[in-house]
DNA sequence: ATGAGGACCTGCTCGC
DNA sequence: TGCGAGCAGGTCCTCA
C-alpha cells in the first residue's frame, strides 16, 4: 500500500498489537519477499526467532520493527504489499509471502496469538533485517533508508531546508515531490491532490516557485496527508487495507486523482488526465495552469 | 545533477 | 469466449 497515509494506518495497527510480543517462527514462502536481505531467507528467519519487538516506526513509506537486540526489521509495501494480523478463521491469501508467529499472549487475551502475514501480489515490496542505525534528520533510522528524506508529518521536518533544496533543482514540481530523497511519503495520489489544492501545475519548474507558493504547497501536503491518515488511507479495492483487511475511505474525498472528465469541485472544468513520467497525472486545466515555457537564460 | 526508460511482478479491465 | 494491450498507489538501476 503505498503512500504515507496507508503505511501509517498499517503502522498504527501493528503498534497496537505487536510490541511486547516474542517471535516464535518465521516462514519465508517466497524468497523474493526478502531479496533485500543479503544473507538470504534462512538467515532472515534465524535473526528473528526468539526476539521481542519493542516498537513500530515509520518514515515516509517505510516502516520497521525495533527488536530487543537493537536490530530492525525494515519493510516496504511496494505497490501491493500488506502486513496483516489475519483472522485465523478466514482462508489465507494466495499471495502470502512471509508468515510470522508470536509466542504467548497478552494480558486478558484468550486463544492463540495472531500471526503476522506479509502478503504481496506483485512482490515489489519486501522485508529485511539490519543491525545498523544512522541518524538522519534527527531520527535514528535503519541504515538501508539513510537516503530517504524526512516526511512532512515528522516533527523534525525542516520547511526551510526543503524550500532551499527544492528551488535549487532544475526540474518539474511533481517529479520533485515524488523524489523520496527530497521529501518522503508522497506518491502519485497525494502529489496530485496537494498540487490541486495548491493550484499548482505538475510540470512547474521548481526554481520559479515563490516562497508563498511553497508554503501553501507544504500546508496542503500536510493537510491532505493528515486527512487521509484520519480516514485510514485511500483505497479503491481490497489491495489497500489495514492490518485487519479493512479498506480506508479517503477515496471519496479525492478532488483530482482518478477523476478524468469529472467536474473540478472548485470550477467545474473537467479534470484531465495526462501521461507524465510513465504514469497518470490528474489536474484541473483551469485551476492549475501550465507554466509558460521558460525563456532562455542570459 | 537530471531525467528518460526499463526492469521487477500479478491481475484486472477493455476493446476487438 | 478468447486474447492481447494497457493499466495499477513504488523503487532502483543504467545510460545519456
Amino acid at each position: 500500500m503505498p503512500e504515507l497515509p496507508e503505511v501509517e494506518t498499517v503502522r498504527r495497527g501493528l503498534a497496537a498489537y505487536v510490541p511486547g510480543r516474542t517471535i516464535g517462527t518465521v516462514t519465508v514462502l517466497n524468497e523474493r519477499a526478502v531479496r533485500r536481505h543479503a544473507a538470504g531467507p534462512v538467515d532472515f528467519g534465524a535473526r528473528l526467532v526468539g526476539r521481542s519487538v519493542t516498537d513500530v516506526r515509520r518514515r515516509g513509506k517505510y516502516l520497521w520493527f525495533v527488536l530487543d537486540d537493537g536490530a530492525f526489521v525494515l519493510g516496504h509495501l511496494g505497490m501491493s504489499g500488506q502486513l496483516l494480523l489475519p483472522d485465523p478463521a478466514l482462508p489465507e491469501s494466495p499471495h502470502l509471502r512471509v508468515r510470522m508467529t508470536f509466542i504467548g499472549r497478552g494480558p486478558g487475551e484468550c486463544g492463540p496469538p495472531r500471526e503476522l502475514h506479509f502478503v504481496d501480489q506483485r512482490t515489489f515490496g519486501g522485508l529485511l533485517v539490519c543491525d545498523t542505525a544512522v541518524t538522519r534528520f534527527g531520527v535514528d533510522v535503519p541504515a538501508p533508508i539513510e537516503h530517504i528524506a524526512s516526511d512532512p508529518l515528522e516533527a523534525g521536518f525542516d520547511p526551510e531546508a526543503f524550500t532551499r533544496r527544492l528551488t535549487s533543482r532544475r526540474t518539474g514540481l511533481k517529479r520533485a515531490l515524488l523524489d523520496q530523497t527530497l521529501i518522503s511519503g508522497i506518491g502519485n495520489i497525494y502529489a496530485d491532490e496537494a498540487l490541486w489544492r495548491a493550484r499548482l501545475h505538475y510540470d512547474r519548474p521548481t526554481a520559479t516557485l515563490r516562497r508563498g507558493q511553497i508554503d501553501t504547497l507544504l500546508r496542503q501536503l500536510r493537510e491532505v496527508l493528515g486527512d487521509a491518515v484520519r480516514a485510514g488511507g485511500t483505497s479503491f479495492d481490497s489491495l489497500y487495507v489495514d492490518v485487519n483487511g479493512q479498506s480506508g475511505w479517503f477515496s471519496r474525498d479525492l478532488d483530482a486523482y482518478g477523476r478524468t472528465g469529472q467536474p473540478c469541485s472548485r470550477c467545474a472544468t473537467p479534470i484531465r488526465r495526462d501521461s507524465f513520467m510513465n504514469r497518470s497525472s490528474y489536474s484541473c486545466p483551469r485551476c492549475q495552469r501550465r507554466p509558460r515555457p521558460t525563456k532562455p537564460g542570459p
